[in-house]
RNA sequence: GCCGCGGUGGUGAAAUCGGUAUACACGCAAGACUUAAAAUCUUGUUCUGGCAACAGAGUGUGGGUUCGACCCCCACCCGCGGCACCA
């Protein structure tokens, strides 16, 4: 055999070649599944900048098992599409003027190329784009049928608005006070925008976590996003006129020490108590709810070190021992937790410590705490504490439990009485989808003559995004400048009419498109129901651990609604769902252009051939760590695949070498199990340990130590990882090559082990003498049962013997194939 | 502060159920080939002592359970991610 040489550009070349001639793996959502594998990756959004590294990680992690599942013979489904709307291509029409629709396409075609160099074998039969009006008509259906609902709702509020961006942002897009794309300062500016009802599925939100397998860590993000909590809503009067103010609050066994009571300046407003303030505190009070006003979310952060807030001169009654306590308006109080209203308890909560110091209110200790040295400092008023103790200072309860009986009894008297009840509050908040920004899908509403909001109707979709718009940022939507937007709604609608000028959060886009996949054509429906029983839920889901809150929430709350509607079956979209860990650059930092250590994966293919990035990625370590990257270890993979091609260049033996027979077996074994497992990294270390073993044994040999048979086994194990290397090596040992029967090895059952053969004959079992290592016995396989005889073959070892002598044997344990184990006295 | 994740050789990391800690790879050292270098191959590589056999120590720290702990329990330290004036 003419031995070669491994040229991975050539290979990989020719193989992506006729991969694509055969439309290998293409077109199989069509089929009616009986093992189906919906496997799903997180859809990327196509920057200029093309694939980076972390892309190939989970492409090639999710490529992996889905050729493995595709060889085991299960019917896979893995598309492919592109999160097309969003920010950076409108910032860079800004700058150059080019069209986004523009640099998109470019950006796709890029991104196109490079998946298939890698080979990745996406399923290419619907590919989608959210920014193809065939797709986002269905984003404006789904909008329809929500408002249809009600659960699409117009509404004024507080927004959070990027100055730079010039547009509304999602409390989830807003970070410690900044824009999460430009990090701009967001200001806060009061707006009717568009609204999702998604707290109308709150409860179920939280329950559905319980069903599916996802990290822990991500359903604890989700609980606390959600962030359910039971409490007590407690009434305390104005004395004036009796009007209840409800304070809501988890520690209602302090109530007896609540010394002040104090709310947001926009409830006092919403209250109208501005009325009651008595003429010489009116002129601080309107100061006070001015200045609040024109206070940033930033300026009130800052306000947490030193909380400021005014006297109304008002008086509340404590209704459990009618005590009459002062009101404050203080903006350290949040509109939207609780009630907006809460008794200050000074004595046992550290920010109305903070505040009552500063206003000398009075604080009232009534929880005693059995370390001395806390409970001297609270009754000093030194210091505040929370913590379990004695309520004392609160009438009957005194001497309960505080974090016990007495928080129990304490609630059930107050019920009783009257004037408190049980309520949950949620910190989830409704979802605010309005942006005034162009590339993203038009919200399919129109305006009457007199302002009144009404759907565009259904045969009016896809209600097109005009072309005809400026994109220079104004702080007003850019569709405004478009011509054909107004007359075209005027046309279909009537003069005066006009139309949203918002278009829609790309998170409403990129929350459905699992959906879509199944059937990305259809022009009746956003996907048949046929297909949409078969194929749903996903199987599996892997994406990055940023869109854990997000973004999942969002294609759930889509999922629970259109089940509810009639259109899907199933309660919760992905049954199971990983996170990629995050490809640091060489320096063990976040890869980023300004820090110079971003790693180009096209590089790294023209150097090494996909085959290598593939198994590198995998190889660095677990799919869920952060991993530095390694230029070296990439040239340890590349020699890798460099020797597997070598030894195949080797004359075919006729007979497989038994020791290397066993390993082969173990080899696919662990291999078959790893794979499903995502445990890529072990898998491919046990396949180089059969390299290993290979390579000595066909040492000094011009045959390969494996008959062919065997060599195809090993290509098929090592398919999923180098795709392209496998495919030429199975041609090169299949003889019906280049004839129209050759089928490649990625359509080839995965193969069997032998488990019998995979098993070692002889086991070294380990001998302890009190827990320290003393000697190793040889066992064969058939003996292993054989208690008795191995315990005393065990004592009789050199090592041992040595350390049982003198001793007396207390106890002595056998675990039969693993360890012997003596002690001693 | 709260929630979550993690801490193992010089480095990335293995260790399936509580059972021989450090597989695999990188790096390093020595050697082979070479005029030389690169590439490739061979051998070694947790630490301490010792020529060696061997002995001792060893998975962030301190304790505990167990014949036996990277793994389980308690307390703590450090790093990373998220949330945070949430009443």
């Amino acid at each position: 055999m003419k031995k070669m040489q491994y040229d991975h550009a050539k290979i990989e070349a020719k193989w992506q070649k006729y991969w694509a001639t055969v439309g290998l793996f293409q077109d199989q959502v069509a089929v009616l599944p009986k093992n189906k594998q919906y496997l799903l990756f997180a859809f990327a959004y196509p920057s200029g900048s093309g694939l980076h590294v972390g892309h190939v990680e989970s492409k090639t992690a999710l490529d992996m098992l889905t050729r493995f599942y595709r060889m085991t013979g299960q019917d896979v489904y893995f598309p492919v599409g592109w999160d097309a709307f969003g920010l950076p291509a409108e910032n860079y029409a800004i700058k150059t003027g080019v069209h986004p629709a523009v640099t998109t396409r470019e950006a796709i075609d890029t991104f196109r190329g490079q998946i298939q160099r890698l080979g990745i074998s996406y399923d290419w039969a619907n590919e989608l784009a959210t920014n193809h009006p065939g797709y986002y008509r269905w984003t404006q259906w789904l909008f329809l049928q929500l408002y249809k609902k009600g659960l699409a709702y117009r509404g004024i509020g507080v927004v959070n608005w990027c100055p730079k961006d010039q547009t509304v942002l999602a409390n989830e897009q807003v970070v410690e006070g900044h824009c999460e794309r430009c990090g701009t300062k967001v200001v806060q500016k009061e707006l009717e925008q568009w609204y999702f009802k998604i707290t109308q599925y709150q409860d179920e939100l939280l329950d559905g976590l319980n069903q599916v397998d996802w990290p822990e860590a991500t359903k604890q993000h989700q609980r606390n996003w959600i962030g359910k909590v039971k409490g007590l809503t407690i009434d305390f009067t104005l004395k004036k006129n009796s009007q209840a103010l409800p304070v809501w609050t988890k520690f209602w066994e302090t109530v007896y020490g609540a010394t002040f009571v104090v709310m947001a300046p926009e409830k006092f407003e919403a209250l109208k108590l501005g009325n009651l303030v008595a003429a010489d505190r009116q002129q601080a009070v309107a100061d006070y709810l001015d200045q609040a006003k024109h206070k940033t979310e930033e300026e009130r952060r800052i306000g947490e070190k030193d909380k400021t807030g005014v006297n109304t001169g008002l008086t509340v009654v404590n209704l459990v021992n009618g005590q009459e306590v002062p009101l404050f308006v203080a903006d350290y109080i949040l509109m939207g937790v609780g009630t907006a209203i809460v008794m200050g308890v000074p004595a046992h909560d550290e920010r109305d410590f903070a505040f009552a110091k500063k206003y000398s209110l009075p604080i009232t200790q009534v929880v005693s705490y059995d370390d001395s040295k806390i409970d001297q400092a609270v009754r000093n008023s030194e210091r505040s504490f929370e913590g379990p103790g004695k309520l004392v200072n609160s009438g009957q309860f005194d001497g309960q439990e505080a974090w016990g009986a007495g928080k129990e009894n304490m609630a059930a008297w107050m019920i009783e009485q009257g004037f408190a009840r049980w309520e949950t509050t949620y910190k989830l908040r409704d979802w605010l989808i309005s942006r005034q920004r162009y590339w993203g899908a038009p919200i399919p509403i129109v305006y009457d003559p007199d302002g009144k909001p009404h759907p565009v109707k259904e045969e009016h979709l896809p209600w097109t995004l005009p072309t005809d718009v400026d994109f220079k940022p104004t702080g007003e939507s850019p569709l405004k400048s478009s011509q054909e937007f107004v007359a075209r709604t005027e046309k279909l609608y009537g003069k005066g009419w006009r139309p949203e000028f918002d278009t829609m959060d790309t998170f409403v886009d990129s929350s459905w498109y699992f959906l879509r996949y199944l059937d990305a054509r259809n022009t009746k429906a956003f996907a048949d129901p046929k297909q949409l029983k078969a194929w749903l839920p996903v199987d599996l889901y892997l994406i990055g651990p940023e869109h854990i809150v997000l973004h999942l929430l969002y294609a759930r709350f889509f999922t629970k609604f259109l089940r509810d509607e009639g259109y899907l079956t199933i309660n919760e979209p992905f049954t199971k769902m990983r996170h990629q860990g995050m490809i640091l650059g060489p320096d063990g930092k976040k890869m980023s252009k300004s820090k110079g250590n971003v790693i180009n994966p096209d590089e790294i293919i023209s150097k090494f051939g996909a085959d290598t990035l593939r198994i590198y990625e995998m190889f660095m370590g677990p799919l869920e760590a952060a991993k530095p990257w390694d230029d070296r270890a990439v040239a340890g993979v590349a020699r890798f695949l460099k020797r597997v091609f070598a030894v195949y260049q080797l004359k075919v033996s006729s007979q497989t070498d038994p020791a290397l027979a066993r390993k082969l077996h173990q080899t696919l074994k662990k291999v078959t199990a790893d794979i499903p497992a995502l445990k890529f990294n072990t898998a491919i270390a046990a396949m180089m340990e059969f390299l290993n073993l290979w390579e000595k044994t066909a040492r000094d040999s011009d045959e390969t130590a494996l008959t062919s048979q065997d060599l195809v086994m090993f290509i098929k194990m090592l398919a999923p990882f180098a795709p392209f290397m496998a495919e030429e090596l199975y041609g090169q040992l299949v003889s019906v090559k280049g004839t129209k029967q050759y089928q490649g090895v990625h359509v080839q059952p995965w193969p069997k082990f032998d488990a019998k053969l995979a098993q070692e004959e002889r086991v070294a079992v380990a001998v302890q003498v009190d827990g320290k290592l003393r000697g190793q016995l040889t066992v064969e396989h058939g003996q292993l049962e054989d208690q008795t005889t191995i315990l005393v073959e065990a004592r009789k070892l050199a090592g041992v013997e040595k350390w049982l002598k003198d001793k007396q044997i207390v106890k002595e344990i056998y675990i039969p194939g693993k360890i012997v184990s003596f002690a001693t006295k």
